[in-house]
DNA sequence: TAGTGGTCTAGACCACTGA
DNA sequence: CAGTGGTCTAGACCACTAG
């Protein structure tokens, strides 16, 4: 005899799960606690396993828990806000933002990539790859593509790859006058190579900033950065940023 | 179809699964189109449907498909740009956004936005819901809360509630100087209320955009909008924005 | 009513971490 | 090594949509 309860409207169980979960964290487990392992929890929920995994990758995706193979899940800190805004009239690299350059290469761009610079499909580009870390932890990886033609001083330039190459592309692309910016964010998942500078599985949630800077009447420089949706909030304007915490479910019928 | 060894670091079905996937919706399907069933493909591609739907769960979340049930699962069409930066320097509901007012209330607020809003948490706030439309689809839900304070003439008005008492108050808002704003996006899951708006499943991902507008030296007004992750692509600056659609993996090993 | 995606189960094995 | 989360299976039933 199934229907014990339930109303009119029944309620998957992962999602009850969920609410039942973050009560819990609300109230009685403190930022890095670890929770019991999931099999234990399924037993105490009276789930099967791969239910209480269906609340807890939800949770995961808020931001409330980090799950780690072979050590388990522990209540993850508020997000941290990670300010994209204020470098909207910036070339990206200048400031006392954490980015550390990681490598160069001047290659053919990928098809989409050389859409949006406006550029011939021949015209090689300068690939720097980029981390970002905040609060020690990596936040973000980014690959940056300047046309040959933005930085046509650099041809010569001693150093043929890595971060060294990487910087001095930076500083020449400063020379330029910025004369604006525009940008895009979306939800992606992390591929192979970002997953791993990001210290997470392929397939994470990730959102992916795209930002295209102009100067000289052209598409001076492209940037696409993936950020750790799990651990970031993403500021834009003056301040840090206004931080809401969504209460308790609204509207329950 | 060579026997692409796994090398040392095997890659989960799933993960191949959506690869082989992506491709095939790049090259031999068309926007709209409706893919085989669940069943069948799992057993086309000799996994179990959980594995199967674990890939369709990737290429849903990076909106490459779209899946309802009692349907069947679709090609999705790229995202749609939305501008959200342009806002950055107008009130909510200005221009010609297609926002539509739903309702209004006046009530105590949630404590953590009577914190945002830096107003005593006895302080009454309208509490404006609107939903934000498309190409004829809804596309985000919005709570917009403004202190009494901010619109004190208001006090008075006509109507109790709903959407004539929704655009009262943005009118008598918009007679504020604004100063200026500043915001933040995050990932989130859509709660049981939004999820209704904005025609998906609770649990749906979402971006959040929390925006705070500045008016009077204080906090006039607040808002916390989620956009359909799946479907939406946030425009920020001058233009509608940069649109990259990922290639092929970078960077196998 | 037939067919779809959504939920759920009870197992199994694997990859990784840390003692 | 033992214990953790990650992957995978082969079923089952349910909620929803459309003809």
């Amino acid at each position: 005899m199934g229907t014990t309860q339930l109303e009119s409207v029944p309620e998957p169980k992962y999602w009850h799960l969920r609410t039942v979960l973050t009560e819990a964290l609300d109230s009685e487990f403190a930022v890095g606690e670890i929770l019991p392992n999931e099999r234990d929890l399924a037993a105490r929920f009276g789930v099967a396993r791969a239910t209480l995994r269906q609340a807890l990758e939800q949770l995961e995706l808020e931001g409330r828990l980090q799950r780690r193979r072979g050590v388990g899940t522990t209540v993850a800190p508020p997000r941290m806000g990670v300010a994209v805004g204020t470098e909207q009239h910036a070339w990206p690299g200048t400031g006392e933002d954490a980015w550390q350059a990681v490598d160069c290469t001047l290659a053919e761009p990928p098809a989409s990539v050389a859409e949006a610079l406006e550029t011939d499909r021949e015209q090689a580009v300068h690939t720097v790859r980029r981390t970002r870390m905040t609060h020690g932890q990596p936040v973000a990886a980014e690959l940056l593509y300047i046309p040959e033609s933005s930085v046509p001083e650099l041809t010569a330039i001693d150093a043929p790859s890595g971060a060294a190459r990487a910087r001095a592309v930076l500083r020449e692309l400063h020379r330029l006058e910025l004369e604006g910016s525009e940008g895009a964010v979306e939800l992606g998942s992390a591929n192979a190579g970002d997953a791993k500078e990001l210290d997470r599985l392929p397939g994470a949630p990730v959102l992916v900033v795209t930002t295209r800077y102009l100067a000289g009447g052209r598409t001076a420089a492209l940037s696409v950065a993936t950020y750790r949706a799990d651990t970031c909030r993403l500021t834009f304007g003056d301040s840090g940023g206004v931080e809401i915490h969504q209460g308790p479910e609204q509207r329950a019928s």
